[in-house]
This record gives structure tokens, C-alpha cells and sequence, in this order.
DNA sequence: ACGAGCGCCTGTCGGC
DNA sequence: TGCCGACAGGCGCTCG
């Protein structure tokens, strides 16, 4: 996400009003519809800002505004003055000379105005960095599923953030094979899982994340890599040859020794 | 319950 | 150079 120049006098948009909306994709805006979007926010303000999963949630005055930047998005906070780039999908104005806009070259990503934050975010699993998720819960809630292990933490409602470079690198150092049957990991699989996820969360965050494309920019997790993208490459671990897969349609990248096939699949 | 296939989108890259 | 397919950090839907 492109809140840059943090720091003391980073531009904020808290506490001043919103006296204006743009939006370029009509798409972007999963509910309400534009017109009710527009007379419902202006006059808002922006209290707080969270996140929940892959969700960023602005608490305003009297609602609450839920973005998902999806596979493109980024945020960015401009003067109203500046022109709206090819990629601008939604402008919010706000009365210090200053709008946030979000940009998603492949309109991916979607946003909410709502009363209640929980009927979007309330199907979520729990954050992997909280006091309910640990070895045990973790260990129970792999039993009740018969599911290959990677598409499982994909899920949002299983464990929430974790995406694909995450995953397959959580399960490289716990050395988990991605087809592996939930059910079918052992107690001690599961406590090296959540140890591997908070470490490989922890690293991306102090890394301010990847940038491996045109368009994601940012941070320079990708240079952390030991597994995702390194197809052909050595493992840094045993030196056998990275091979790439596909799991629940999705590239997948292990190393053959490290993570070896399960037995029964 | 689970997993595959596909749609939603635009842009880049590599091969010919 | 141009064209064409493969591919991209996500997720919701349908179908068997």
C-alpha cells in the first residue's frame, strides 16, 4: 500500500471532512449504489484506520468505509488539483486541498460503505499475529478439514492475509508439502505452521512488503525469497532444484527434497 | 465437503 | 517489429 512518506509530516486525512466523490469504475463499488454512496459519505469523516485480513477499514463518523486492494490496488494521497491517472478507479475529496484516490490498473479490487463492518469481514478466520490462533487451535481446526494444505490457508475464513507468496513460503520452512491433507499434518507440523506464518508475516511487514512486477511497488520483500519465483534455482537449505507446480490453479513453488510428496494424498 | 474450471481485467514478457 | 500465448501477490461462482 502507497501511504508513503510516512512520518511526522506525512499529509493526514484524519478528522477533516469528505466533500467529494469520483468514481472512474463504477465496479470498484460493491454496496451501496453510487448515488446513496455519495450522499451518505460526504460530511464523513475519517476517525481511525484499521485492517482486518486483506481488508482495510476506515472507521468514518457514522459508518465504515472497507477496501480490498485485490490482486493491483494501491492508495495514494494527492492533491485535489492533480489529474486522475488511467488507473484511478475511486477519489474521495476532502476540504485541506487533499483527496485519497485508489488505483487498480486490473479493477480487481472493491470497496464497501456499510453500517456494519462484520457483514463483510465477519466470515474471516482469525489474525495469524492474535492470542486465538495458536499451535492448538490451529492443530484442531486442520482436523476438521480433509483439504490439501496450501488452498486451506488460502482460505480467508480458515486464517485471514495470507496469499499466495506467503503461503508457499510458510510451508516451505515447515517443510510442508502444499498437497498435503490437512487432516494429515501432525501436531508438531502444525506448531512449526504457525511459528513459519508469523515469521514469514514478520519479514514481509519489515520489508514493507513485495515488489515483483510493474505494479507492485514498495518494499523489497521479494529479495527475501527462498522459495516463491525461484523456479530452477537452488534451495538454499538441501541445494536441490526449486520445481513449480500448480495447486489450486494457482503457481506454486517447493523444493522436491525439503518438501517431499505426501505418502497417502 | 472438496476441488477444478472459469470469469473478472490489464499489462508485461518471452518466443517466433 | 508485431502477434500470441502465458502469466500475474485474489476471490466468487458453478458444477460434479
Amino acid at each position: 500500500m502507497l501511504l508513503r512518506n510516512g512520518g511526522p509530516e506525512s499529509p493526514s486525512l484524519l478528522n477533516f471532512e469528505i466533500t467529494g466523490v469520483d468514481l472512474y469504475w463504477e465496479r470498484t463499488l460493491e454496496t451501496p449504489a453510487s448515488d446513496e454512496f455519495e450522499r451518505k459519505i460526504i460530511s464523513q469523516q475519517i476517525k481511525e484506520i484499521g485492517r482486518r485480513g486483506k481488508f482495510l477499514n476506515f472507521f468514518l463518523s457514522d459508518y465504515h468505509f472497507l477496501l480490498h486492494l485485490r490482486m493491483s490496488g494501491d492508495v495514494l494521497i494527492q492533491p485535489k488539483s492533480e489529474p486522475p491517472g488511467k488507473h484511478h478507479r475511486l477519489s474521495l475529496y476532502f476540504n485541506n486541498g487533499l483527496k485519497f484516490s485508489f488505483i487498480d490498473p486490473r479493477k480487481f479490487g472493491r470497496a464497501w460503505l456499510v453500517t456494519d463492518p462484520d457483514t463483510i469481514l465477519g466470515n474471516l478466520g482469525p489474525e495469524p499475529f492474535s492470542e486465538e490462533f495458536t499451535p492448538n487451535s490451529l492443530y484442531t481446526a486442520l482436523k476438521s478439514h480433509s483439504r490439501q494444505i496450501k488452498p486451506l490457508l488460502m482460505d480467508q475464513t480458515f486464517i485471514a492475509g495470507l496469499g499466495n507468496i506467503y503461503t508457499d513460503e510458510t510451508l516451505f520452512y515447515a517443510k510442508i508439502h502444499p498437497l498435503t491433507k490437512s487432516d494429515q499434518i501432525t501436531e508438531e507440523q502444525s506448531n512449526q505452521l504457525v511459528e513459519s506464518i508469523r515469521f514469514v508475516l514478520a519479514e514481509g511487514i519489515k520489508n514493507n512488503g513485495a515488489s515483483i512486477d510493474w505494479v507492485y511497488r514498495g518494499g523489497d520483500f521479494q529479495n527475501y525469497f527462498q522459495i516463491y519465483g525461484r523456479k530452477g534455482q537452488k534451495c538454499e537449505v538441501c541445494g536441490d532444484v526449486i520445481e513449480r507446480i500448480t495447486v489450486g490453479q494457482r503457481s506454486t513453488f517447493i523444493c522436491p527434497t525439503c518438501q517431499p510428496e505426501p505418502a497417502i494424498n
